[in-house]
RNA sequence: GCCGGCUUGGCGGAAUUGGUAGACGCGCUCGACUCAAAAUCGAGUUCUAACGAGUGUGGGUUCGAGUCCCACAGCCGGUACCA
């Protein structure tokens, strides 16, 4: 492309000016404790979701949320805060031993190199870090800590009682035994379906498996032994806390989701000498029980099934077995199941009702066994419908036009019940509840739908476990913490190898520990890092801790303040897994004292996907992406973080338009020339057009200060499209006018300074070469200006006048005019008179300051 | 299927939360400057020749509805038999 001429020279002072922020360390933040640290100040953490640095570079999406926590970064330290606003790499990841398998190059080397493209990106576009405190989650230094926080789990339980972590040791000291402490640890091993990737060579979580294989990857079921961490002990809380925070409620509604709460009981049937538990959120359906569902996987089918069954309940367990994941959860697939031959009691009434084992009830979730009641479930309807099983009804719809088959609501009451006969289902369910625990055979119970994390990966580049495994007795042991970090070997060839242990196996030197102990040889999932980085932040080169208690209080506490990150801004698709696995991290932490607050977010905000041009979702495949990189070389810095704040609101999904750009361009360049003109010489020279002397309450002052309220509101609400309209108003009406104050030209430098900070210091700079008297602070360390009511009140208004609410004149009038004088101008308008012609007044509706609307009939 | 969100000019989007629909920007049209073009500046731009109509569709509440209520449709996202 031909190198055009700029329409302002950003592309001589916006480096210059990030040089002199970097060189200078202008937006460093001391910690309690440092010698410059002011006390006085609130304070406020704006967080960024911390980048993986892929080879690609920075996408056009990662801007867009980090120059919107930027501008309110830059907005607060002028408004008298200390403003914690960091920035680190979530360095750990697949991508990076993937190419290191293809091309031999180490995964450190790799990620030291994208670390510094990302980083040399983010300075391209003059945000306000801190750069001092910048971490990555591949660090020694930072594994170190996770490693600890790690430890920490191994080394705790749940206290149900007190509904927190405790460590262990306490257990040791009741006299529990090493196999009953390692089967309450928050973090264990266990044995279980899991989903592996034979392309991968690892196991996933069960929340990463979907997003792999729509990647394309092979995933499948396969039972192996893996670290798990025992978040479902904390699924209560992980609900419940969430609901203060001041969160999106579409986020807080998936996790709810995800996490799966259901009130219900456990009822124990019996069949023969064996007793069956099920789960039920419908107590109150028991007497509408009529057959009984185990999952095909259930312990028991084997012992119950009658010989004659035998061979079709073996022939449909061997097809569940084969089937996959996606023809399990095919929708449209009827249902199948295949009888036992057994019977179980229903304890309530002794009848004896079939037991059946079908696909459709789930190994993982509740008991793997549930009670059919086709009357009042859909799944039980059609199952019975289609097996010609019974159905009983047993709840009357309240609303009698609703048929009883296939009810499942709770506004109803019971029938061919006995004793609950007429009560409202909810307080059926209460006495059905009390009822099976009077009678010993079943309990209220809560269930929920979230499991335990699988936590080990069989991968190269990750933490690896600081867990050593005693050969003589095959049991577990902690790494001394003094050996932390425990880094992986080097090795040359990571490629997976089929064995579950992962590729570290390879690295005999590595896994012998000593003649005793061996090494784990799994690492840890990319989230490890990620889950809490935030709080490495605020104190990142702490070798003794991992965050000192001082620098945790002050920039965590609550003291007066919302507590937590007061600001974290990042994508949906972190909505179930990084935002979870963090909060249970930050929970076990809490519960030791370690920081200050139950939450770590407090307030969350989700940026909307930039699609590209074509309205869809960028890709490489597609040819649609756009790269920041050449978007700054033709158009700066600014100009790039004003058009995305400009889209449209931060939370919408917008598309890119590269014709926008310019559209912004073009008004910087012309905040510019207000100020700015070319000489004979091609050189920038400050304009005519600027005074010193101060011209009053001209229009332009008017609209100045119309600006900085307009966005000193905007910013506080996230409303920064808005606010950019506002200023490039403002703008216009600067340049329509014949000559404008250096004061109020420097007002529109204040407000657009958060979202353009080159210009904006740049003509400041100039500004104030020409202009002794203006002081020769950065903008950024000003202090934010305020506005004058005075300039704010208007003489006069236009008020629209409607006849029948149709709009048909404007009148001129005083803002303080009264309800009968403003009556009285607008049944004087001789439009207004016109459309009343013949019709009489039946009442006119005044709102002072606002309109006159006469009805007339 | 269930849950959530969205639907306003040719396009991205505004609308003081029930009070002038279309701010601001893009695009387009015309004009000025120029030998010419680009850039810049200025004027115009919801549709309609006009009467009028108009915020996905249909109904309702109200003096007045993009905004509130009811029903429906379309698109986007999440989820997948969780008993």
């Amino acid at each position: 492309m031909a190198d055009r001429k700029k329409p302002y020279p950003f592309d001589e002072f916006e480096p210059a000016w990030q040089k002199r922020w970097d060189d200078q360390k202008t937006f460093r933040v001391s910690n309690p404790g440092d010698p410059d640290f002011d006390a006085s100040k609130p304070k406020r953490y704006i967080l960024d979701m911390f980048p993986y640095p892929s080879g690609a570079g920075l996408h056009v999406g990662h801007p867009e949320g980090y120059t919107a926590t930027d501008i309110v970064s830059r907005f607060l330290r002028r408004n008298g805060y200390n403003v914690l606003h960091p920035m680190g790499w979530d360095s750990f990841g697949l991508p990076a031993e993937q190419y290191a398998i293809k091309t031999g190059q180490h995964p450190s080397i790799t990620t030291a190199a994208n670390i510094d493209t990302f980083r040399r990106q983010l300075k391209m576009l003059g945000f306000s870090y801190d750069w001092d405190r910048e971490i990555a989650t591949t660090d020694s230094k930072y594994v170190r800590w996770t490693q600890w926080i790690f430890l920490r789990l191994y080394n705790s339980y749940y206290d149900t009682e007190l509904k927190k972590a405790r460590p262990v040791s306490e257990l040791e000291s009741r006299g529990w035994t090493r196999e009953q402490i390692d089967s309450v640890r928050l973090a264990y091993v266990a044995e279980g379906m899991v989903n592996w990737s034979p392309d991968m060579g690892t196991v996933l979580a069960n929340e990463e498996a979907e997003e792999w294989r729509s990647k394309g990857f092979t995933i499948e079921r396969r039972k192996l032994r893996q670290w798990m961490l025992r978040i479902t002990a904390y699924a209560e809380r992980l609900i419940d806390e969430l609901e203060p925070l001041d969160w999106p409620e579409s986020i807080k509604l998936l996790q709810r989701n995800w996490i799966g709460k259901s009130t219900g009981a456990e009822v124990v049937f019996t069949c023969g000498e064996h007793n069956i538990t099920v789960y039920t959120t419908r107590p109150d359906t028991l007497f509408g029980a009529t057959y009984m569902v185990l999952s095909p996987e259930h312990s028991l089918v084997e012992q119950i099934t009658s010989p004659e069954q035998r061979e079709a309940v073996r022939a449909y367990q061997k097809v569940c077995a084969e089937k996959s994941d996606l023809e399990r959860t095919d929708l449209s697939k009827e249902k199948t199941g295949v009888f036992t031959g057994a019977y179980a009691i229903n304890p309530v009434n002794g009848r004896e009702i079939p037991i059946w084992i079908a696909d459709y009830v789930l190994t993982g979730y509740g008991t793997g066994a549930i009670m059919a009641v086709p009357a009042h479930d859909e799944r039980d309807y059609e199952f019975a419908t289609k097996f010609g099983l019974p159905i009983i009804q047993v709840v009357q719809p309240d609303d009698p036009s609703t048929p009883w088959q296939d009810f499942c609501g709770y506004d109803g009451s019971m029938v061919n019940s006995e004793y609950l006969n007429g009560l409202p289902v909810p307080e059926a369910k209460a006495m059905m509840i009390q009822k099976l625990e009077e009678m010993g055979c079943g309990r209220g119970k809560v269930n929920y739908k979230l499991r335990d994390w699988l936590f080990s990966r069989q991968r190269y580049w990750g933490e690896p476990f600081p867990i050593l495994w005693d050969k003589e007795t095959g049991l577990h042991h902690p790494l001394p913490e003094n050996e932390l970090p425990l880094l992986q070997p080097e090795m040359e060839d990571f490629k997976p190898s089929g064995d579950p242990r992962g590729p570290l196996v390879k690295a005999q030197d590595w896994i012998h520990y000593s003649d005793r102990y061996t090494r784990e040889t799994n690492t840890m999932p990319q989230w490890a890092g990620s889950c809490w980085y935030y709080l490495r932040y605020l104190d990142p080169h702490n070798d003794r801790e991992f965050v000192s208690p001082e620098a945790e209080r002050y920039w965590m506490g609550s003291g007066g303040n919302p507590g937590g990150v007061d600001l974290y801004v990042g994508g949906t698709e972190h909505a179930v897994l990084h935002l979870l696995y963090a909060r249970f991290w930050h929970k076990v932490l809490f519960d030791y004292g370690l920081v200050s607050t139950n939450e770590p977010f407090n307030k969350l905000v989700n940026q909307g996907l930039i699609l590209g041009e074509d309205g869809q979702k960028m890709s490489k495949s597609r040819g649609n992406v756009v790269n920041p990189d050449d978007i700054v070389r033709e158009y700066g810095a600014d100009a790039i973080r004003l058009y995305e704040m400009f889209m449209g609101p931060l939370k919408e999904v917008k598309p890119w338009a590269t014709k926008g750009v310019e559209g912004i361009s073009r008004f910087l360049a012309r905040v510019w020339r207000i100020a700015m003109v070319e000489n004979q010489e091609g050189e920038w020279v400050v304009s005519g057009k600027m005074t010193a002397q101060d011209l009053g309450a001209t229009p332009v002052r008017r609209e100045l200060h119309r600006t900085i309220k307009k966005v000193t509101e905007d910013i506080r609400s996230m409303s920064f499209n808005t606010a950019i309209s506002k200023m490039m108003e403002c703008t216009n009406a600067m340049t329509s006018a014949e000559s404008v104050s250096l004061a109020d030209y420097v007002g529109l430098l204040h407000v657009l300074n958060p979202f353009a900070p080159h210009i904006t210091e740049e003509l400041n700079r100039l500004l104030g070469e020409q202009f002794p008297d203006l002081p020769k602070q950065q903008l950024a360390l000003q202090p934010w200006p305020g506005f004058d009511e005075a300039f704010l009140v208007d003489l006069t208004k236009e008020i629209p006048v409607q006849v029948n609410g149709k709009l048909r004149d404007k009148l001129q009038m005083p803002t303080d005019a009264t309800r009968e004088q403003m009556e009285e101008a607008a049944l004087a308008s001789p439009r207004v008179q016109e459309f009343m012609a013949g019709k009489s007044v039946r009442k006119v509706v005044v709102v002072p300051g606002r309109l006159v609307n006469i009805v007339v009939a």
